[in-house]
DNA sequence: TATTATTACGTTAGGCGTAAAGATT
DNA sequence: AATCTTTACGCCTAACGTAATAATA
């Protein structure tokens, strides 16, 4: 049976020239890796090498022996680490959502819920969340709505809707409620990290343009020394952020959604848990 | 570094359920066994199985480790099969010929000329003997013309005429030449394993049966009782074997073809040497 | 009691390094 | 003389099997 260690010393003969000089880069003997080499040729039953009486080379049967070490050798590595995820992954609650919001209630709910396990979750784009969970490459995703597919479970679990901010002298500022067709060629704030959400103001406002704030600081720096729109949500509402603003909610039904919980049908369990804590 | 005899031991287990038959089926003993899984264990870096009292039996992870190790144990064997077959491939030269009739006077060439390697050859689809001659499956192609192909040499070689033998009462025997569609709706006797004919007088026949006779002996049994109409060329002619029967050449172009040795121009040296013994 | 996993222990084969030899540049 | 491969030799690790232990069905 092939000796992996081998088949690294025989990559490393490969890429070194020389077995002094491979041997020297794995801090072996150079009679070690004659040794192997030999062994090889036996285990592979063909000539690997021409035998120069000072130069050890690879003939046309060894370069391609190196091309498919180097291959087992990859898959032999790839195969430990991916164990090693699936491993972890079985320890770790990973949550996608395609926004924030939700994110803030359910974490802490979870890391409640289940103390052994790791609780992860990232942002990730609306159209693949369902896809991850039914792979198994997620356990929990949130979307803005339910998923009608066979194989998860939707629960409604936090609604969350859209205002926006505006100065008092602004042109719109008088309106009840407004839309973002209406708001469409205003530039505005955004926060970055916002998920589907910036999607969705890039899509009904395309003649907008959007300055884009990473840190939070900034943003509220900005927000308060400019007169740009900016939004706010039921979930995302400080009293000292709007003040001096009118906030008027967006009344598109895409900017006022339910979020769901969206898992595979085998993990009945998060419902129950999730039914405990928001009835 | 994984050891892959470790790794078959730990499929061992996976297929027969316990240590005890496991090591018995490998003939090894339990002791052994039980360190190579420790030892497995301890290379993944995680837990790959659950230790019951009296009963060892694989996590979830460890069953993804199976996988992994069924797969790199095919991928080692795979290795070490196709490293031979590449290193036996070196020392033969193996010609795919869209006919078998150029092959009865190269193959003995080939083999006087290089007595060190092994001649192989198989007749092969038309389409395919190009793109084989070029990523190396074999060395020699030959097909009913030049290849026009910038990677390849042709070397024009042998030509083979087709012609038809009717019984002399037959409604076409008193052509002097015929051509495949006047041949057509007339069922004809066939040998099999004729290459690239047999595709020829199918499409430019399309309304005749053919009786393929696999068997030479049967063929000429057909043939000299029967009054099917079948095929010879000049270098299949055998005065006995016509006896009794009208040859009319067939005029179709392409039932007249120049074979021409397809090779890697890397490969002038078969150039020479075939000029030698055809000039 | 029979089966199974694991630990303990003694033996041994094989792998490694040092040293030396042979060969080349 | 310096570099390189290969062989020879001795040491020592580590892998194996036997035997013992423990636990189960």
């Amino acid at each position: 049976m092939l000796n992996l260690c081998e088949l690294e010393q025989l990559c490393a003969f490969a890429r070194y020239g020389t077995l002094s000089k491979a041997a020297e880069e794995m801090h072996i003997s150079q009679p070690t890796l004659t040794r192997s080499m030999q062994h090889l040729e036996e285990e592979f039953g063909v000539a690997l090498f021409v035998h120069g009486k000072n130069r050890l080379s690879l003939n046309e049967t060894g370069e391609k022996a190196v091309e498919y070490a180097t291959a087992l050798l990859a898959n032999a590595e790839n195969a430990v680490l991916q164990v090693r995820r699936f491993d972890q992954s079985l320890r770790t609650i990973l949550v996608e959502s395609c926004a924030p919001a939700p994110l803030w209630s359910l974490l802490p709910a979870l890391s409640e819920q289940f103390p052994e396990k790791t609780i992860s979750s990232r942002l990730e784009d609306i159209r693949l969340i369902l896809c991850h969970v039914k792979d198994k490459s997620c356990e929990i995703g949130i979307l803005p709505g339910p998923a009608e597919d066979e194989a998860v479970e939707s629960l409604p679990f936090v609604r969350e809707e859209l205002s926006v901010c505006l100065p008092p002298d602004h042109a719109l500022a008088s309106q009840s409620s407004i839309t973002l067709e209406m708001l469409n060629g205003y530039n505005c704030l955004l926060k970055s990290d916002i998920g589907f959400w910036s999607e969705l103001c890039r899509k009904r406002m395309p003649a907008s343009r959007f300055l884009v704030q990473t840190d939070e600081f900034e943003f509220r720096e900005l927000a308060s020394s400019s007169t740009l729109p900016y939004f706010v949500t039921n979930l995302a509402l400080e009293a000292d952020f709007v003040k001096g603003r009118v906030v008027i909610p967006v009344s598109d039904m895409e900017a006022n959604v339910t979020f769901h919980l969206i898992f595979r049908k085998e993990n009945r369990n998060y419902q129950k848990i999730m039914r405990r804590r928001f009835p």
